[in-house]
DNA sequence: ACCTGAACACCGTTCAAGT
DNA sequence: ACCTGAACACCGTTCAAGT
């Protein structure tokens, strides 16, 4: 509304990489996806927008950087210590709700880390940090990438549709409300097509999407535990 | 490359909610997200873009409405029976199974299905056909949404990852010499900071995707067995 | 070396005007 | 009711010109 105001406030320093990651993201976070443009970028930064094609070769680069310093500090952020000395699971069950909260609160870092994910700076992290317990659980190193993928893929997955459901609600509108209006359509289906459907409508009413995260992380590391049992 | 040959092929009929969203189904997968224009579809249909505009609201919509065209039809299409009286596994890798070759053949509907699912007409396909098959499994009622959901989420999710992944190669790219070259990456990595990533780098290299996903289906099956096991 | 800002080609969407 | 196509506001990106 006012560029002015912030063009003067800022530019003390001159203009990099890092500062034009961190616009970035304070724009992504503030105004979406699709708030992200080179102009608004740029008036941010007090400069023009041919200005930040010196430091970033294109949109995307950006994003990929942007999506890169997320995941780096949502990694980096040790979670509070439960327990002296956590198990493998326990620890799984860390980084999987670091990746899960810092993409709630960033949902634009879910659409980006699964529409391109593979090869970039992040996946090594990633594959780092899961990796490593996936190995303390005992499975056999044949399986360390099938499994450590698979439980990557899942992460990121159901955190970055958590993120786009919850986008589509909005800060402000009523979550129950809502919930209740989606359980109302499910419930109105045609008995014959969508038995299940209409049974299950009603738990979701009040369910918890972290709780339903965590859920499906279990249900994974179940799958582990009964399929290379721990040598007791 | 040339308007007029299309131009005068087609439009023999009128236009139509169902013949636009065909024609952007049939220009998302020649051209890729990107190429979805209203003025390319309006050549393709040929009409001009202000005439799609009433039947469709928005681009969104429009991609919406792909999106359920292309999950529908995966869904409808039986899969080859494989055995005479299949079990809810059986059942639940073919759904899983077909999903995933329908995103991979349509890569763009991973992009839109991940960030945006919920509530759509789609959903309650999914649910449906994934949720009968948990009920089966003797799943106990009071977590039938928790794990369908969770369920479709890991299935949704890992095939939007592998088709961006294939996405990102190309038709015509090498897969062995792009999967040579990530592996060479992750293990010249910093052996102090990626001890796993480094190891794991050569067990990428002939890996097969499809087989990845089902591996990743079979490990959530068999945490479900072993949550709750079938009373023998 | 780094920044400026006008310019280019393109996009989603609207809407007066037609049939 | 349905379609046309010019027009609007906006976008990513380039690039000659400056410092």
């Amino acid at each position: 509304m006012s560029p002015q105001a912030r063009r003067s406030a800022r530019r003390t320093e001159a203009l990099s990489r890092e500062r034009i990651v961190d616009a970035a993201i304070a724009v992504l976070d503030t105004a979406g996806e699709g708030g992200l443009t080179f102009r608004a970028l740029s008036e941010h930064l007090a400069t023009g927008p041919g200005a930040i094609y010196w430091h970033v070769a294109n949109k995307g680069e950006l994003l990929g950087a942007a999506t890169d310093a997320v995941v780096a500090a949502a990694l980096a952020a040790t979670p509070p210590r439960t327990a002296p000395d956590p198990s493998p699971q326990e620890r799984i069950r860390a980084v999987a709700l670091a990746l899960f909260d810092a993409i709630d609160a960033h949902p634009w870092v879910g659409v980006q880390l699964s529409a391109s994910a593979w090869q970039v700076t992040t996946t090594p992290r990633l594959l780092e940090s899961t990796g490593r317990q996936v190995r303390a659980m005992g499975v056999p190193r044949a399986e360390w990438f099938t499994v450590t993928s698979v439980l990557v893929q899942y992460i990121l997955g159901a955190a970055a549709q958590n993120a786009a459901n919850a986008q589509v609600l909005g800060p402000d509108a009523d979550r129950d409300t809502y919930l209740d209006d989606v359980a109302r359509v499910w419930e109105a289906l045609d008995p014959e097509d969508y038995p299940f459907t209409r049974v299950v409508g009603d738990q979701m009413r009040g369910h918890d999407d972290r709780e339903q995260f965590l859920a499906g992380v279990d249900l994974f590391l179940a799958g582990i535990t009964a399929r290379w049992p721990p040598a007791s």
